[in-house]
DNA sequence: TATTTATCCTACTAATTTGGTCGGCTTTTG
DNA sequence: CAAAAGCCGACCAAATTAGTAGGATAAATA
């Protein structure tokens, strides 16, 4: 098992989806300035969570990604899979066949933690995480800063630097 | 966050010197022959448990390891921990500061999360295992495969191969 | 129609970790 | 003294992570 940047990234990215919905398609350059994430690991990223249906994309100017299911249907579990980051604690995918085909002495531990971690992100839903209020203030905050770099961004364009 | 093989050989190694506590010392032979793990990758193991004060060594034929605590006070997070296997999921270390500095979009769900397997995994003991019946099957299992070839090889010896 | 904006796709990379192996040393028992 | 154990450090192949780089394709717009 592990739960790295990668599936962290995922859920970061569909989250930012999520509280943006309703606006049309949101551009990965977008998603990239806000959450601070390589724009070209994102295009990484968002391969695998199209090819799961997670998202649909929009080619060409004003493009970009958006939910492919209402944010209430999409839970963590699933986004943190899609980008192949296995929630699973036992060393033979709940086969039983650790110790040369049979079952070693700590099976039943790690299914029983693996259970724990899947009932817990398959409760959170998109939908969840937009309504928790720490998500909303940090929300803010990126968008106010996306608002200073545009405007300064203007500011240059129009003194002609 | 990453839970491997070094985590789940840790458990399952402490596990066996609980499961044959009051035996005196294990040598580590043992243990590796019942569960299938390596020797020279337990000795790497083990001197990490050792440094955390679970286990006291003796040294010498007849010697082994023994658990340096009674296994009631023994919880499968420390084992985790002690092997440098840490149950955090946050990319932050819980300081709340992935993004430059500052909290990102997904920091609380994360530790929401590294909570919740912590409190799974610190509240069981060696000792709690130990009762566990899935547990005392495979023990039994184990022990009967060592006796098997115990007998073989001292078959091997009497005959002069 | 040319340009720009965006997704899409493939290949490469440095750094790290895992799960070991190997050889040799030290301590203790018989 | 020999054998059985722990102790220790170096080394290793394979996998994974978190990217970069460079281009191809599709669509909107000037
Ligand atoms: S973890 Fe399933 S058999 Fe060992
Ligand atoms: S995970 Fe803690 S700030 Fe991002």
């Amino acid at each position: 098992m592990r739960l790295t940047t990668k599936g962290r990234y995922a859920v970061t990215a569909m989250l930012d989806l999520a509280l943006h919905e309703g606006k049309g398609p949101i551009s990965l350059a977008d998603i990239s300035e806000r959450q601070g994430i390589s724009l070209s690991y994102l295009e990484q990223l968002f391969a695998k969570l199209r090819r799961n249906n997670l998202v649909a994309s929009v080619r060409g100017p004003g493009g970009g990604y958006q939910l492919n299911r209402p944010k209430a249907d999409i839970d963590v579990a699933e986004v943190i899979d899609a980008v192949n980051e296995n929630v699973d604690a036992t060393g033979c995918n709940r086969r039983g066949d650790c110790q040369s085909g049979e079952v070693c002495l700590t099976h039943h531990l790690w299914c029983d933690l693996s259970d724990q971690i899947h009932t817990f992100l398959s409760g959170i839903t998109l939908a969840d995480l937009v309504e928790r209020k720490d998500v909303k203030a940090v929300s803010s905050r990126q968008e106010a800063r996306q608002a200073e770099k545009m405007i300064a961004s203007d500011i240059r364009v129009a003194s002609g630097l």
